[in-house]
DNA sequence: GTTTGACAAATTATCTATAATTTGAGGTGG
DNA sequence: CCACCTCAAATTATAGATAATTTGTCAAAC
């Protein structure tokens, strides 16, 4: 058993809490109590405190002192600030990815292009289009960047599962396969207009609320 | 007195050893101990341990499990990234706030720059530097997008103190100048293009090292 | 004179118990 | 109905204890 592999605890459980909120399994303004998490967890609440820094951090919690620590909320005006936001920073990283782009890096890409278009799920489809866009950035090596770009992509997963959570229906990435295109012919500028326009697109759809009512929800689709 | 202020205790220590960090203070690569530290600030050491993630988070220290927190140290590649990074989101954070721009913001910022220019010092040059930077992007209105900055900022000014810890001559600012007479004009184009330019504008300077020869030490100037 | 090994000291990471403060809920009285 | 009081629950913080691990020292061996 054991598996303690360099790793503390408050980082697994930051981790978990955040893979829940990413998934929506916790509901936005949830609060999340100390307590109750670190007996679920079978922890003391010292790092259980530790883990909610980590989630405030990344922009998935909020705390207010002497009140606690609650889910993030979001608006339609943050899915578009983080869409704005990937926008500039991974045209930034595609660039100076780019001439480090090798034939296998791209047939990987396009790998993960065809995951997602036949993905069943969101949850496969997410994955699937993370990867792709991790691909394609990694070679920049600027690790700042790419920490950046990471946790924007949660807060994109985030918006996605709110408005996607059931009835999700694939269609073919048309803009992953220009940027593929695009990359091997060297064609670099083509390549990040068309990485800038796609995670600019933002996706509408009517979800039920828990009042009864229909209201839209959006996220980026990219 | 009590001055508790709706702050908590891990804040104020953060914010504390950040200052220090920036300024050069503690070494980079200087193992901070958690027990030393709770000491020094007459606490426990469970708000040292919340602020040493909130340092991390900031990219000010690195974390090594079981064996530590440590000061982040830096190289010319990690100061050319948060260039770049900074070039991206504050020219996106300019875009939005353009719109919003008012007479009386602009004369703060040209306040901001004289205040900089006449700088005897390069923490006071710092200062101002950041105040101009703050004030014409501000108005955009993403909190998100600004936090981000902040950090970088943080980073930047680092680098900065590392490099021109003393021996600071001050000089007229022209592109603060031009990007500002562009916003008066509505050239939001050229002011954006002017910032890009002026924020990746990286200095370098030969600095005595602990060792008795000297090396070249870069810094963003901007 | 290095290198190695053993042992002591220091440090991290965690738990448990406890105190102080604050929030929020509920009930009582005007 | 609203104000106010009380009280339980939760957060924030302290303190002390413990296991595991790292670091540092010092002597013996090569």
């Amino acid at each position: 058993m054991s598996a303690q592999k360099e790793e503390t605890l408050a980082v697994r459980i930051s981790r978990s809490l955040a893979d829940r909120i990413i998934a929506g399994a916790i509901a936005p303004g949830t609060r999340l109590r100390q307590d109750h998490i670190a007996e679920e967890f079978g922890a003391s609440h010292v790092p259980v405190r530790e883990a909610f820094r980590r989630l405030e951090a990344q922009g998935l919690a909020v705390s207010e002192p002497r009140r606690g620590v609650r889910v993030a909320s979001f608006q339609l005006s943050e899915v578009k600030e983080v869409a704005e936001m990937r926008a500039a920073l991974e045209v930034l990283a595609l660039r100076h990815a780019a001439p480090h782009l090798t034939p296998a890096i791209l047939s990987a890409a396009e790998e993960a292009t065809r995951a997602g278009d036949n993905s069943k799920d969101v949850r496969s489809w997410e994955e699937a289009n993370r990867r792709f866009h991790r691909l394609i950035i990694t070679p920049c090596a600027m690790p700042r960047l790419l920490a950046a770009i990471d946790d924007l992509h949660a807060a994109s997963a985030r918006f996605l599962f709110a408005a996607w959570r059931s009835a999700w229906e694939a269609q073919t990435d048309h803009d992953h396969q220009a940027i593929l295109q695009a990359l091997r012919q060297g064609q670099i500028d083509v390549a990040c207009t068309v990485l800038s326009r796609h995670v600019q697109w933002i996706g509408r759809r009517p979800v039920a609320t828990a009042g009864g009512d229909t209201q839209d929800a959006f996220a980026i689709i990219g």
